[in-house]
DNA sequence: CGTCTTTGACCAGCGC
DNA sequence: GCGCTGGTCAAAGACG
């Protein structure tokens, strides 16, 4: 664990106001130092019951688990979302700063046959890539519509790892970064492998 | 020299 | 059908 990124988890408290709809809320214990990407399987199987049981109230029941100060945002589109723009898709277009409309994941199913699994999150920091234990590539940016900081597009340097991350700023607030994971980790994190202490207990939660 | 970032071009989906 | 937009590609440049 980094200052920088440590840092920044004790700034992440707090900083959801305009989370939309399809967002849930998830808190680690404050002994957790580890990212989203580290997200136990279980707890991902968790929101995937809630949304089955969930299909009829039109949209993703949300999961909360407040146990500490250290809050993350998760963000999965459903099968409803994706249907239709303007059943959960409105709410996104005003706030859209997070990235991840049911237009946007229509167009990522469009493109791409298998849907993965995304999370997206909001943090306090002033830099933009944030050390999560793994190593990224960039491979785009993009000025988006109505945002006055770029989007950048990052990829999981480890073969046949497939995980991306988009990176931006709030148009409102500079000091705000998105971060959006979207697929799974085969590996474990490289600061893992780098320290090779033996199995850790955080690398049953790699995804 | 290898790795990574930058950036313009291109592609595909969606709305009108 | 066309234009707009987000996401990706890939060549060129920067950097260690």
């Amino acid at each position: 664990m980094s200052s920088t990124s440590q840092a920044m988890l004790n700034q992440t408290a707090g900083l959801f106001e305009e989370m939309p709809s399809q967002m849930g809320f998830f808190s680690f214990p404050s002994n957790l130092t580890s990212y989203p990407p580290h997200l136990p399987e279980t707890l991902l199987s968790h929101q995937k019951q809630t949304q089955d049981t969930s299909s009829d109230l039109g949209g993703p029941q949300l999961l909360s688990l407040h146990r500490s100060t250290n809050f993350w945002a998760w963000g999965e589109v459903n099968e409803s979302c994706l249907g239709s723009k303007k059943s959960c898709g409105g709410v996104m277009d005003d706030h859209n700063h997070l990235g991840v409309s049911s237009m946007k994941m229509k167009k990522i199913k469009g493109r791409r046959k298998v849907r993965e699994p995304r999370f997206c999150f909001k943090t306090m920091s002033d830099v933009d890539v944030l050390d999560d234990g793994y190593k990224w590539r960039k491979y785009g940016q993009k000025v988006v519509k109505n945002t006055q900081h770029p989007r950048s597009y990052y990829r999981c340097t480890q073969d046949n790892c497939r995980v991306k991350k988009r990176v931006e700023r709030l148009a409102e607030d500079p000091r705000m970064v998105i971060t959006t994971y979207e697929g799974r980790h085969v590996h474990s994190p490289s600061h893992d492998l780098e320290d090779s202490q033996g199995p850790s207990q955080l690398a049953n939660f790699f995804w």
